[in-house]
DNA sequence: TTGCTCCTCACGTCACGTGAGGTGGC
DNA sequence: TTGCTCCTCACGTCACGTGAGGTGGC
């Protein structure tokens, strides 16, 4: 019925885009042989193969394995297509999620690093700050013998897969109180994710923030800057403190000279009576 | 200043999900080195480390390739970790893209090969299509030596790339109208892509609907049944003819089975005096 | 003879995963 | 001695791209 010049490989691959390296490589696992092979061994492709290969193309852009799409073809039927389609768009439906979770990512992480480049070492200040949402690890235990910042840190990650805590998030230190800090500056109460999706938030509201220079866990005299603060502006301390390395590892060479983050909630004094002047 | 422990590479791989043979190996390229080489060349890694892989895992994550992590490694500062994720997003914003036009595709084969499962051959009805959207190819001319139907399809294929049509779509044959059709059936005026963000659109209406066995370009008897359809229910044709395999190439091995699907609008004849009964 | 297209190996790529074969300390 | 962890090759994977070296027809 179809009667039909047949097409040089050349043409062919003009015709359809595809690179000759790739049409052998076609026709070497069967995936689309030649329709027919010259005296010279050459290869001959039909017109209609034209229609084929666009139809493997677009299981290709879909995602499926060449080994699968080969498969398929012998068992070309509509309702097998419309299945292999159904599963790939399960698939696609699985990437645009990863998708979303990456640009959440990226986006968490520029915040955060100019963030951290707009200010001084430093700098304590009260500011009024969006709600954020994040998650919470386990209560961590220094108690035991020795117990360093990094050895709970290390059970911290250990236990996110369990707890669904994506570590891809930048990490900070929580402690439950201003005390809690106070007691032991390097050594949170918890670890927690600093993912948006997550299931805890910091209500909008005025908080003290603070940036300071130095190692992990490690803070100088920054809580004696914050308490100093807090006395000159009459502010008292409420809810968690959470503090996050918005310059480290990722974007600084020199482990002394990592740039953290120090966000507690405060509100005015209202019982005071002696106010100092400006 | 930081004092700990030293993790085996058993510990590291438990502590951050990460295989043996890909620490091995990012130990191997430079990317993350072992802390520290035991004398029996036992690989040894700091806790902080763990950030380290985790930052690492975000850029693979990202879908930034090794080398450019390992580059960006020696150039890091806040400002270029910033630039290579602003990069990343604009990567994503194409990959974004892409999913899309993968579901949109999946969704119009899908949309077809049901369409193609739902009806017999001989088929003729009319039916109220919802608007559709394609793009059209540049006119066909079969006047030259001999042209057949395959011919001007690959000229079709050749330039669909300039004139940015989307062949990953379902293709058909586009008849300016009925007259096109019954004088050449199997010589469509030109070829479409059945894009549903193309600039032409077929609007809501009333059409013909009809489905037809045979190979590409073939259609039997179905221009006569169409005629003798319109004629016993009084219809009227207007505007253009569009000719779609349904089930084809793709889903269906014998190339004399492949199903196609005629539409055209149609209306009420108005000045029709007599008309058959049921 | 030159230029063109085609052919078949063979090897490289990327980011690993999987053995094989061997070591070192309890 | 057994069991465990670690080591270093070497090779496989996937879907090609890139030569090298050679053929065949104008």
């Amino acid at each position: 019925m179809q009667e039909s010049t047949l097409l040089s490989i050349k043409e062919f691959s003009d015709f359809t885009g595809i690179n000759q390296s790739t049409l052998r490589y076609y026709d070497e696992i069967d995936l689309l042989p030649a329709a027919l092979r010259g005296e010279n061994n050459y290869r001959y492709y039909a017109p209609f193969q034209i229609i084929k290969l666009n139809y493997i193309n677009v299981l290709i852009d879909l995602g499926v394995p060449l080994s699968v799409i080969k498969d398929m073809d012998k068992q070309r039927t509509p309702e097998n297509v419309i299945d292999l389609l159904r599963k790939q768009e399960v698939k696609l439906d699985y990437k645009l999620s990863e998708l979303r979770t990456a640009y959440s990512i990226i986006h968490t992480y520029i915040t955060n690093i100019q963030n951290g480049l707009m200010v001084e070492d430093g700098t304590v200040r009260v500011e009024k700050l969006e709600a954020a949402h994040y998650v919470l690890g386990g209560l961590n235990d220094f108690t035991k013998n020795n117990d360093t910042f990094y050895e709970e840190f290390i059970r911290f990650c250990q236990n996110a897969n369990k707890r669904r805590i994506n570590l891809r998030y930048p990490v900070g230190g929580y402690h439950e109180n201003i005390d809690s800090f106070m007691k032991s500056p390097g050594r949170p109460d918890r670890f927690f994710s600093a993912d948006p999706l997550g299931n805890s938030t910091r209500p909008e509201g005025n908080y003290l923030v603070a940036y300071n220079r130095g190692y992990y866990g490690e803070f100088g005299d920054m809580p004696q800057k914050i308490l100093d603060y807090a006395q000159d502006h009459d502010l008292v301390f409420k809810g968690p403190v959470q503090i996050i390395f918005v310059l480290d590892e990722i974007s600084i060479p020199e482990p002394g000279q990592y740039l953290s983050r120090f966000i507690v909630g405060v509100s005015q004094k209202k019982q005071s009576k002696t106010r100092k002047p400006q």
